[in-house]
DNA sequence: GTATACCCTGACTA
DNA sequence: ATAGTCAGGGTAT
């Protein structure tokens, strides 16, 4: 049995690899030990943070930096939103989280998952969507995992082997979408090239994406880190800290643009990475409601 | 443009 | 033990 070989990294800026891989943006990984495990682009990948350095297996160093977002200073990010004092505490209690470079089709389909769910939830259904039909991978100690699915072959899934995922009404949003974008291989090319509201008005376009689900594609898969996504978390953060929206009243169009819209004021260009702060330290705004 | 019932699963309560 | 309640985001009306 071969082990993959064991490479090291220094990160040039700051990193904190477990709130990276654990604060919800993304649903493959998993700790054993200390050690991260993940699949991505058909790859195991395996991730460990000893100190300043990156113990890494399954990807080049190039795909690493890439992937982790570290070719970018953590602190021209930062600066970028830091303007109060809740902001500047989240940063400094969790410096080096990073947004994840996604793959923006395995994203938009996990975040098609991700409508009225929790995480335990979410990674189930893409498990279950990976097992029904995605290539197996086979780990050096002999487990078997398998890469998210090519839209071909979600595509060539049967409406009921969807259902059979436990993705429930999601099933028809994803076995249509799905069917647009094997349709159409050159869909995130143009989305990129879009402005943002453009890219976002595109996504919402496909069967069961709406503002919350476009917003988290725009901002993981397609690096458009402006995007501020808002769910039951933001609107309560929002609410308790800056006094934007009514938690009271039901989360309506209206009332997310309001939010969203603040946020990307106040915060500017990286809005989302201000998003992720908050969102990492939404306990300490919780009072045992949520 | 805005409000609301409904879709489904899982976690929790009675 | 099992039925009932509720959370969660998007859509149709």
């Amino acid at each position: 049995m071969l082990a993959y070989e064991v490479w090291v990294y220094e990160p040039e800026y700051p990193l904190n690899l477990d709130a990276t891989l654990s604060c919800g943006q993304l649903f493959r990984w998993k700790k054993q030990e200390d050690t991260w495990e993940g699949v991505v682009d058909g790859k195991l990948i395996t991730l460990r943070q000893d100190g300043g350095k990156l113990y890494f297996t399954g990807c080049s160093e190039e795909f690493l930096i890439s992937y982790l977002h570290l070719d970018c200073a953590h602190d021209d990010i930062v600066s970028g939103f830091s303007c109060d004092s809740y902001i500047t505490d989240a940063v400094c209690r969790i410096g080096g989280l990073r947004i994840v470079r996604q793959d923006p089709w395995e994203c938009l389909i996990s975040y098609l998952c991700a409508q009225n769910a929790n995480i335990p939830f979410i990674t189930r259904m893409i498990e279950n969507l990976c097992r029904a039909a995605g290539k197996p991978i086979t780990a050096p100690d002999g487990t078997i995992r398998y890469a998210f699915p090519t839209p071909d072959a979600l595509c060539a899934l049967t409406l009921e082997e969807k259902r059979g995922c436990s993705l429930g009404y999601r099933a028809p949003y994803i076995h249509k979408t799905a069917a647009a974008i094997a349709a159409d291989p050159g869909w995130a090319d143009h989305i990129r090239k879009m402005s943002f509201e453009e890219a976002r008005r595109a996504l919402m376009a496909y069967p069961g994406i709406g503002p919350k689900v476009a917003d988290c594609v725009l901002l993981f898969g397609f690096q458009k880190y402006e995007s501020f996504p808002v769910d039951v978390w933001m609107r309560m953060i929002m609410h308790r800290l800056y006094g934007v929206g009514d938690p009271e009243k039901s989360l309506t169009t209206a009332e997310y643009e309001r939010i969203r819209r603040f946020a990307q004021e106040h915060f500017g260009p990286y809005a989302g990475y201000a998003q992720e702060y908050l969102f990492a330290i939404r306990e300490s705004y919780s009072d045992g409601k949520f």
